[in-house]
DNA sequence: AGTCAAACTGAACTGAACTCAGGTTGCTAG
DNA sequence: CTAGCAACCTGAGTTCAGTTCAGTTTGACT
């Protein structure tokens, strides 16, 4: 199910914390954040508009909660996927792979972290926005430093040809994160086909 | 100037039109659309706020305008620069080469552009806007089909070996499209060595 | 049965985008 | 010169989504 991440340690049985987030997933992700309508996940939810306010402090709050989610799953899952992999090649491979393997769900978190990453660059006005925005630039960071590492460590022994491996990271990055720009589902060319075109693109980007 | 391509045929000599877009590419490009009040660019002007709505119809109107006419540059420079390019490999540098060189303020276009693409899904209520979106949609759609015809001419000459050229075309635009996430004029990487990176990676995505 | 915190609500408030109903400016024609 | 007219501009008022306020309901646990 969808709704098992989402869910915080500390929540009560009565909470519809993880309902409201995977309902502005939903609707964040199709039809984007400013477009959907805060009561309109109120609505979806089975609660009155107010009630939103017990949960979170603010949509936007919301929304960096679901972006802070997404990108501490992407890390989790990256880091799940290079560790134990001696072979540099084979550590990015598992790298971009890891990058692939999400759910429907995923693809939409994908794409709302894509849309509304400029949110986290300049400072919120309420406690609660900031922390979660604190939290989300501090994942990209440490994103950005896991792959500069892998590359790194692939330059330093020789499996890669030596670059500027922070900005071949963020190159690598951009690269793989355009995808859920236009990526969808329904569209004609499956994931799986996407993500051995990127994968081999990565591939020799980094060790041609 | 900044202001030259931002002229329109047909405007009067007292309009601020130009002035408008200018500072609201300043301000959209440094703080954020959402971020930035309308009335803010008023004041940048020297205008009343009632008075932008002399020259458009609405804060999205005006921004969907920065972003047709950032696509309308930016496809432009594409064909000016791969025009006559016979050899492929030539093109696609050339291609790569046309998307770096910009100035400042392009920078900032570049960036609302990436910021705001979400704005072209959906279609908009009232008509100038409306107009706005199909041209920037068009546009890229334009621009899509410039790239995927300069690697599919590449691939059937023999130059670069035969792929899917669209979803490489998407990749390709992906990538290099990412840098203006993260560049900043002010940071310690140089644009020429940001090309430079990424004009190896395209060939490499490409040629090899 | 009483208590308490979690969960919820309708009514009122806020602020930024936008509309309205005109007023000013300066070019152009007579 | 001045009449007319279109471009340009304005202050006051409206709208609407997001948010706050001042409580009320629910249900687990003494």
């Amino acid at each position: 199910m969808t709704g098992a991440r989402l869910v915080e340690p500390d929540e009560g049985p009565r909470s519809k914390r993880g309902a409201i987030l995977a309902a502005a997933i939903e609707y964040f992700g199709e039809a984007g954040y400013e477009a959907t309508k805060w009561s309109a996940v109120a609505g979806r939810v089975g609660i009155g508009q107010t009630a939103l306010y017990h949960y979170f402090e603010s949509k936007a709050h919301c929304l960096l909660t679901i972006m802070r989610l997404e990108l501490q799953r992407s890390r989790d899952q990256f880091v799940e996927a290079t560790e134990g992999e001696q072979d540099p090649v084979a550590a990015l491979r598992a790298a971009v792979g890891a990058a692939f393997a999400v759910s429907e769900a995923e693809i939409l978190q994908m794409r709302i972290l894509q849309n509304n990453m400029v949110l986290l660059a300049g400072p919120r006005a309420s406690k609660r926005e900031e922390t979660e925005r604190r939290a989300a630039r501090e994942l990209v960071q440490s994103i950005e430093r896991d792959w500069t590492r892998l590359l790194t460590r692939g330059m330093s022994e020789g499996a890669f040809p030596v670059r500027d491996a922070h900005t071949l990271a963020l190159a690598l990055l951009g690269l793989i994160i355009s995808v859920w720009r236009w990526y969808r589902p329904t569209g004609s060319t499956p994931l799986a086909e996407v993500r051995e075109l990127i994968e081999g693109c990565c591939l020799r980007m980094v060790t041609e």
